[in-house]
DNA sequence: GACCATAGTATGGTCTGACCATACTCGGAA
DNA sequence: TTCCGAGTATGGTCAGACCATACTATGGTC
């Protein structure tokens, strides 16, 4: 048999372990509610400090949200927002330079690449219109904010055609991550004319089903978009086709 | 002016932004350490019970790790494990059904597929090294267990090849999300000369610096890997180059 | 009977103070 | 010089208390 680590879990640990344990065995599913942190407490034989040690662990990483009150939205809920979750993770480990914005950048364009290359046919629809609605909000677009604000929610709305919610998830958190960049990228360029015609090339590509054309035109947006990031030209071998 | 979000701050997020601003500002790097909860509970006029759910998030999301004891090494030592924040998140949110298994495994063949048609002058050698190693010790391997193991470690390099650190650490957490279907695929195939051909192919692919029919090579080696899996077949358009 | 104000209560959020296990540090003994 | 033990700083856990919040039920008022 195999050696069994000895490592001593912590009580926290062991309360995360079994509240897991009970969202996959019951099947629970966003929108149920989980007991209370007293209740917990009791019938785990732990204190109620190590529950909520237990419960912080699993709001950050987006499967619970606690409120506080009475009645039937009050305690801990079940949710799915694994984006803000993945934005921490990011901010973080930017902040630690344990990753670097090329990185964050790059994994943004094989995402969008990816996904007009993969379009799924029953989400396109949906996708399409996030993108053709974001387009038009761009167009009246004030400010490098707001500009900004809907280019996010067009390139989610390309993101979400691959119908991959882990992809849409990290598209999210990776603009959320890079949004302050984002718009200081538009106040330098001064104008966003470029990058329009680039957004209305990808979205009539995207819509006319022509995956390979697309992605070229996603690759060409981003090129512009951030002049400098692209570790591309370092890559051996043949170029893409 | 705009108008400011009037939501109440809970304690402890006023400390993660705080440790958060110092860990940015001081420029802290993996290996620093950060001051004692008692410590900071007293700077910051806080509970030491506040201190210790900021720093839970933190070592959740891969940033921190704590121990207990005296000297250099003791106390919150700052880290860098993205992948364990990453594989938490994937594994809780399949268990509620918000994230399905095809989803991850596509997002696997696209980083494969992107690592390899990507990869990175500086950090190929290191990479084809870890591929190298990880083919011989599969071919002794006895059990799928076995298998599996350096399978990983071999997907790991393919990843590497990109030199993306946050590609690296989410093949990392995908294949630890997967692994209980992985080993099962295996055991449920029986034998493992299909696969290792596709390894040694994608191996000698990569080498040669033959971007695209390595990614070709790794696409056929997944699709084999789970026969049922890639949706592809229901997207629109045309087929990829 | 319909409506509204108030007390009740269950919830999460926070604090205090204590104790334990761990693991380094330092002083004294051999 | 070497080694052993007391001291001590650290994280981990607990118990009990109090607060703010927000629903629920009660009861009075019209």
């Amino acid at each position: 048999m195999d050696w069994q680590p000895v490592k001593k879990k912590r009580t926290f640990e062991e309360v995360l372990a079994q509240i897991e344990r009970r969202i996959t065995e019951d099947g629970l599913t966003p929108g149920d509610r989980l007991p209370g942190e007293r209740q917990l407490a009791e019938q785990l034989h732990v204190s109620r400090a190590s529950v909520r040690e237990a419960l912080r662990v699993l709001e950050t990483l987006g499967v619970i949200s606690s409120q506080a009150g009475r009645g039937p939205d009050a305690g801990a809920v079940l949710i799915s927002k694994p984006e803000s979750a993945l934005a921490d993770l990011l901010r973080l480990h930017l902040g630690t330079t344990s990753l670097s914005l090329e990185e964050v950048i790059d994994t943004r364009l094989m995402i969008e690449q990816w996904a007009v290359l993969h379009a799924h046919a029953a989400h396109t629809p949906e996708a399409l219109e996030a993108m053709g609605a974001a387009l038009a909000r761009m167009e009246e677009a004030a400010t490098p904010q707001e500009f900004v604000d809907h280019d996010v929610a067009f390139h989610l709305g390309v993101a979400m055609l691959s119908g991959n919610r882990l992809l849409a998830s990290t598209m999210r958190a990776l603009r959320q991550t890079i949004h302050g960049f984002s718009v200081a990228a538009v106040e330098r360029a001064g104008q966003t004319d470029l990058l329009m015609a680039d957004h209305r090339r990808i979205y009539e590509l995207a819509r006319a089903g022509d995956g390979p054309a697309a992605a070229r035109a996603v690759t060409e947006h981003l090129a512009r978009a951030y002049p400098r990031a692209p570790r591309d030209p370092a890559a051996p071998g043949e170029p893409r086709t």
